[in-house]
RNA sequence: GUCGCCUUCGUCUAUCGGUUAGGACCCCAGGUUUUCAUCCUGGUAAGAGGAGUUCGAUUCUCCUAGGCGAUGCCA
């Protein structure tokens, strides 16, 4: 079993395509097959390298990896090329050198009185020997497929015109390229948008043209946005990369677009192993899908709350770069991640609450220093710091014991020392238990914030 | 216009003729918690419409409507 992904590098990796590259990837995986990567770029005029390379990177990081590949169409023209003359020599296929406008004269007359607007056969007996390529397209007949996913399709060869396969600076174009190199490279399962479906029956009477044996064909719903209209830029970001980027994990992305077609009972989260194991082609729904972005975030959070430390701090590298943060200077990172996983939606997020384990600011949050910081915290937020600077067990639980021990001394209650507290630390009132928080913070940096909340509540005296 | 595909809570889905139509996200309420979050409990919410087949249809058939796709010298 053979399958592939063959995307037209016209733009970075998209989410439909990615789901279409991880269903081809899984029931490759699943049947032990390989699964092959080819880029179709014949249109020369929109296909560009920062595509190829946008799309491989995001497969990479995907972690949707080929067994061959990545094959490029412009490297097999020669091929194509000998395929079209062979058609041409066996009178399957003709020249035809009608012009743009004709064709369009011909479509708005045809569509004007109802008909389908198709290709009327005009040159088909003109012998000529220059102009576009057109493959001869059976007359009579249906066209009946069994698609995987969609059940039997049937088309009227009545519905279909003759095709062009060459254009005529001689470049093949997609219908013949699809079809060569899916028989060339041993592909027997077609997995890829419905789309696709109306050029399926097409396809179909070209292998039949060449002699050639029928792939199995999987056709996959679309994905749309929350308006039912397909996926698009103002659904929000639509780009794989712009996922990474966003501060979501990988293998959340992955597990999100999975469930959007395919199910398996109640199960919501799958791991990639359990995907490959449990993935049926049989199992995809026929309906388009919607995005919805409130259920990724919520797998993103349940993948950073049971991920691999490890994982984690390889995936956050990215994020530390770009929000520049430096953790030399500071606790473990496996600690600090520790303290915000349970807290933290996506990458970006972590991030920015780790600052306050590296970085030291220079104000606190306004609103909630107005509120924490008021004469009555004074004496509490002294005596933090006549205790904690006595302190050498430097740990949560003999930081824990000290806040205790003040709320005893100052007849307090454990939130009147602990919000406080929080915000000296944290700077924006948002951190987990202060104990350990303080405890990653360090002795010196806990004791200088304490400090900054001390000269915030003189200043408001004065 | 024509052809093809599709149609269960707002969203993703379960259901292989008989269910109080189940789960998840979101949202709401309550509980746990030193803030936030996590966690726990509960709640709101669905078979597009119409015929037919059947003792019985969400499930099978047909029609209508709606959505999406195709109708390119794009893929």
């Amino acid at each position: 079993m053979k399958s592939r992904f063959a995307p037209s590098p016209t733009g970075y990796l998209h989410i439909g395509g990615a789901r279409t590259a991880l269903f081809a990837w899984l029931w490759a995986k699943k049947e032990q097959g390989q699964f092959i990567l080819r880029i179709e770029d014949t249109d020369r005029e929109r296909s560009t390298q920062a595509s190829v390379d946008a799309i491989l990177d995001g497969m990479k990081w995907l972690g949707l990896d080929h067994d061959e590949g990545p094959y490029y169409q412009t490297d097999r023209f020669d091929r194509y090329k000998t395929v079209v003359q062979q058609l041409l020599e066996e009178d399957k296929a003709y020249y035809c050198e009608c012009s743009q406008e004709r064709l369009q004269v011909l479509r708005d007359e045809l569509m004007e009185k109802g008909e389908k607007a198709k290709y009327d056969g005009h040159c088909q007996h003109k012998n000529l020997t220059a102009g576009v390529v057109r493959f001869r397209n059976p007359s009579e007949g249906n066209v009946i497929f069994s698609d995987l996913v969609k059940g039997e399709i049937s088309v009227h060869n009545k519905e279909l015109d003759d095709l062009i396969i060459a254009r005529s600076d001689g470049t093949p174009t997609y219908n013949l390229t699809v079809v060569v190199d899916d028989h060339d490279m041993d592909v027997n399962c077609v997995i890829r948008g419905d789309d696709h479906i109306n050029n399926t029956p097409r396809q179909i009477n070209l292998y039949e043209a060449l002699g050639w044996g029928l792939p199995d064909f999987a056709h996959l719903p679309m994905i749309l946005g929350g308006d039912g209209a397909r996926l698009s830029k103002r659904h929000g970001a639509v780009s794989v990369m712009a996922y990474r980027d966003a501060g979501f994990l990988p293998e959340a992305l992955l597990n999100y677009l999975v469930r959007l077609g395919w199910s398996h009972g109640d199960q919501e989260v799958f791991s990639i192993d359990e995907m490959i194991d449990l993935f049926d082609l049989k199992d995809v729904n026929k309906a388009p899908g919607s995005f919805n972005q409130d259920k990724l975030i919520w797998l993103n959070q349940e993948y950073i709350k049971s991920a691999d430390i490890d994982h984690l701090v390889d995936q956050l590298d990215w994020h530390l770069n770009d929000q520049s943060i430096d953790i030399s200077n500071g606790p473990d990172i496996t600690n600090v991640i520790d303290a915000l996983r349970e807290r933290s939606k996506t990458l970006v997020e972590m991030a920015q609450s780790m600052k306050m384990f590296y970085q030291d600011f220079d104000q606190f949050d306004e609103k909630s220093a107005k509120k924490q910081f008021k004469p009555a915290a004074e004496p509490i937020i002294k005596a933090l710091i006549d205790h904690y600077s006595k302190l050498e067990d430097w740990s949560s639980a003999a930081i824990h014991d000290v806040v205790k021990t003040v709320c005893d001394e100052q007849s307090v209650g454990f939130g009147k020392v602990g919000q406080p507290f929080r915000l000296a630390l944290s700077g924006t009132g948002n951190a987990g238990s202060i104990d350990i928080v303080a405890e990653l913070v360090g002795k010196d940096r806990t004791l200088a914030r304490l400090q900054m909340a001390l000269d915030y509540i003189a200043q408001i005296d004065n």
